[in-house]
RNA sequence: GCCAGUGUAGCUCAGUGGUAGAGCAACGGUUUCGUAAACCGUAGGUCGUCGGUUCGACCCCGACCACUGGCUCCA
């Protein structure tokens, strides 16, 4: 099934070819003619897929030259040769035997045939073609690609198109197959929307977490002390994160979660019972081993060596009618048990001092065996193992559920060093997390109760276009990457298809995508600028709770296990952060923002400074976090300050200010909007803070 | 983890096989001013780290680290 699925992927249907835009094809068409142009500059070249893609396309290449950027100005040349040639774009339509012949020659993804240089590549693509599905060349040029198209008429209808970067693939995404030279590009009906394109992305690299991040002050990553992946975060972005804490405490507190708090460590067992480990050690933090007897063991082990040796020498050990082979496969309690046994077996004919040989190694082995064992601990990758020992601590009844368990717990994975990514993509990370133990009868309500908080966050910070990724399991993968419960997978998976479909959430299906103890829900949202991020995560959990042996007693005096979601609407406040940070272009609403006003004054009078105090006293009475600037420089050059630090609210008090009672509000990107009375403006503030006002 | 690119002051960037430069920020002073920047001065860098080549390396070479673009992964 992951095959098939990753091949539906990759292999559309010649229907669903028919269907590609007017601008994939064009895109489409431009990857063949980039192949060309690489052909011209690398004849040895081999090419694998080359599809449209979201922003452009890429053609993945097999090539000894390592192609650059800086290769991309002779590559495009060789491109505009190639669509000032105007060539067509034309269709054959071959028999099998023909293309693997020609796929043989080194024909198909060539300029020519290319003996001793076959096209590998294009031969398996051939053997992925189903039988009766007729096989299709184009040509433009000189250039044969097997290729079901469709394409544009002729080159020259390219008229815009930019490479835009190299990167590598893997042939077909399998790690284990080839890796390839992945060369993207971009092409657009006119230069004009090219332009526009690239303006767009100008603007995304303005709004970019890291950058604005930094200007701000938002968070640092030290990754020569603190480690990569790991964010400080600096007083202005710890507001942020406390205000999202409040959010969720607030929301959650209404909506009748209680609060736990637990460790950041647990022992191996913790995470054997759950069953992580064998899905996700290599994603963990390696565990700590707490060994204070780790010296005093080496020293008896080498101790019970030299013994066994000495018990060999003297022959104690052929007394015994033990081989070596014998004492090999034996543990240290059976080694231990059976050194007890021979010894006070009175039959057993040893000299008094082969006896003291052997008497000392069983005291030695039995001190060995008496020794506490040396414990592993692993910093927690994820909460749900320790919320499932507070469920444990005490007796459970139906009366007491659902139970709702809320932490903002600091978690730890051990990501691959390429996939670390500004705040994005962390090894540090706190999860808005909280778990739901409910039963069978109760998991509807309390899964719809979970899908309308979601919304309800997305009016809070304006998010109009969602999706929720519901993930399914692949009957293939049960007992490997999914447990092995088929009957409460399909249960479980229609209860929360029903629940979809009943509140009219906006939701796609994903197939072999699941956790490994249930279906899960990714939610996908897009920032102002259109990019898509996914921010939260929603699971259903119906194995490991049974694997904790959590139970309740239920109305009819019988034991039973409870269902548990886990939910995190917020994501982790690492990527949540910096989804706003995007989202908000670092302009956020004054409840966010990280200064929420500044109070500026203009001139140095003594009366003035005292009255701008007085206020800057007021807001922070009322929990405002706000800043003052007393300082002697023109009120020009202190209002710039502020809107290059995107201060919320700038309060301007000058002499005429103070006579009147009054501040003078500017507002960050918003300007001048005039002098108020002091009160007023106050209230306003506190007003807007608490309503969370856009 | 894999492939490729990048690494000069807190930030944005110049620069050269022969002792490192600017603007902004910082600090000190002058300026007393009504909504996006008054003026003068001072200080700030083992040019990512470690090795190699060289009379001499920030520059050339190698390894490592970090970041970036992708791939893979994502409880």
């Amino acid at each position: 099934m992951p095959e098939e699925n990753q091949q539906l992927k990759e292999r559309k249907t010649l229907d669903e070819r028919e269907q590609m835009s007017e601008l994939e094809r064009l895109r489409h068409s431009c990857a063949h003619v980039m192949a060309t142009a690489i052909l011209r500059l690398w004849p040895d070249a081999q090419f694998a897929y080359g599809p449209p893609v979201e922003n452009g396309f890429y053609y993945d290449v097999e090539l000894d030259h390592r192609i650059s950027p800086e290769d991309f100005e002779a590559i495009e040349a060789e491109m505009k040769k190639e669509i000032k040639a105007n060539n067509v774009f034309e269709k054959l339509v071959v028999t099998r035997d023909q293309a693997i012949a020609d796929a043989k020659s080194g024909r198909l993804g060539g300029l020519s045939e290319r003996p001793d240089n076959e096209s590998k590549f294009k031969l398996d693509l051939l053997d992925q073609i189903p039988e009766g599905e007729p096989i299709s060349y184009y040509r433009n040029g000189d250039f044969v690609d097997l290729c079901a198209g469709p394409h544009v008429m002729r080159t020259g209808n390219i008229k815009a198109f930019k490479l835009t970067s190299v990167a590598s693939a893997y042939y077909k995404g399998d790690e284990n197959n080839p890796q390839l030279q992945r060369i993207y590009g971009t092409a657009f009906k006119n230069k004009t929307e090219l332009e526009a394109y690239f303006t767009m992305l100008e603007e995304a690299k303005k709004r970019d977490h890291r950058k604005l991040g930094a200007e701000m002050g938002l968070y640092t990553i030290d990754a020569e002390y603190t480690g990569p992946g790991m964010p400080l975060w600096l007083p202005k972005g710890t507001a942020i994160v406390e205000e999202l804490e409040k959010l969720a405490k607030e929301t959650e507190f209404a909506a009748g979660y209680v609060r736990v708090r637990t460790p950041h460590l647990a022992k191996e067992k913790m995470y054997r019972t759950s069953g992580h480990l064998p899905y996700y050690a290599d994603s963990m933090f390696p565990p700590m081993t707490l060994d204070e007897l780790a010296a005093k063991r080496s020293e008896l082990v080498e101790k019970k060596r030299h013994l066994w040796e000495h018990c060999w020498a003297s022959g104690a050990v052929e007394a015994l009618k033990l081989t070596s082979a014998h004492l090999e496969a034996l543990n240290p309690s059976q080694e231990l048990q059976l050194l007890e046994r021979r010894i006070n077996t009175p039959e057993v004919e040893v000299s008094s001092e082969q006896m003291g040989c052997l008497q000392e190694l069983r005291d030695v082995a039995r001190e060995l065996f008496q020794m506490p064992l040396a414990e592993s601990y692993y910093l927690k990758a994820m909460n749900c193992p320790h919320h499932h020992r507070i469920f444990a601590a005490e007796p459970r009844s139906y009366r007491d559920l659902p139970l709702r368990l809320a932490e903002y717990g600091c978690c730890y994975r051990y990501e691959q060093s390429g996939e670390l990514f500004g705040l994005m993509r962390v090894r540090s990370l706190n999860m808005n997390d909280a778990h739901i133990y409910c039963t069978e009868e109760q998991f509807a309500e309390e899964f719809r109760a979970v899908n309308d908080m979601y919304l309800k966050y997305f009016r809070i910070f304006g998010l109009e276009k969602y999706v929720m990724r519901f993930s399914t399991h692949s009957k293939e993968g049960l007992g490997k990457k999914y447990v092995d419960e088929p009957e409460l997978w399909l249960k479980t998976e229609d209860m929360v298809r029903r629940v979809l479909q009943e509140s009219g959430i906006n939701y796609v299906e994903v197939a072999n995508e699941a956790a490994f103890y249930g279906p899960k829900i990714d939610v996908q949202v897009w920032s102002a600028i259109g990019r898509e991020f996914t921010i939260a995560t929603n699971q259903v959990d119906f194995a490991v709770p049974a694997k904790f042996g959590l139970q309740y007693k239920d109305r009819d005096n019988s034991f039973k296990t409870p269902l548990c979601i886990h939910r995190a609407p917020l994501g982790t406040h690492e990527r949540f952060i910096g989804f706003l940070i995007e989202h908000y272009a670092g302009n956020f609403p004054l409840w966010l923002a990280p200064e929420q006003v500044r109070v500026l004054t203009i001139g140095e009078d003594e009366a003035l400074i005292a009255y701008a105090k007085g206020i800057l006293n007021e807001l922070r009475g009322h929990q405002v976090r706000a800043e003052a600037d007393f300082s002697h420089d023109p009120i020009k050059a202190k209002v710039a300050e502020a809107e290059k630090a995107r201060v919320h609210t700038m309060l301007a008090i000058g002499p005429r200010d103070m006579e009147n009672g009054n501040v003078s509000v500017r507002l960050h990107g918003k300007g001048h909007q005039g002098a108020k009375p002091k009160g007023e403006v106050v209230s306003d503030i506190v007003a807007a803070i608490r309503e969370r006002r856009a």
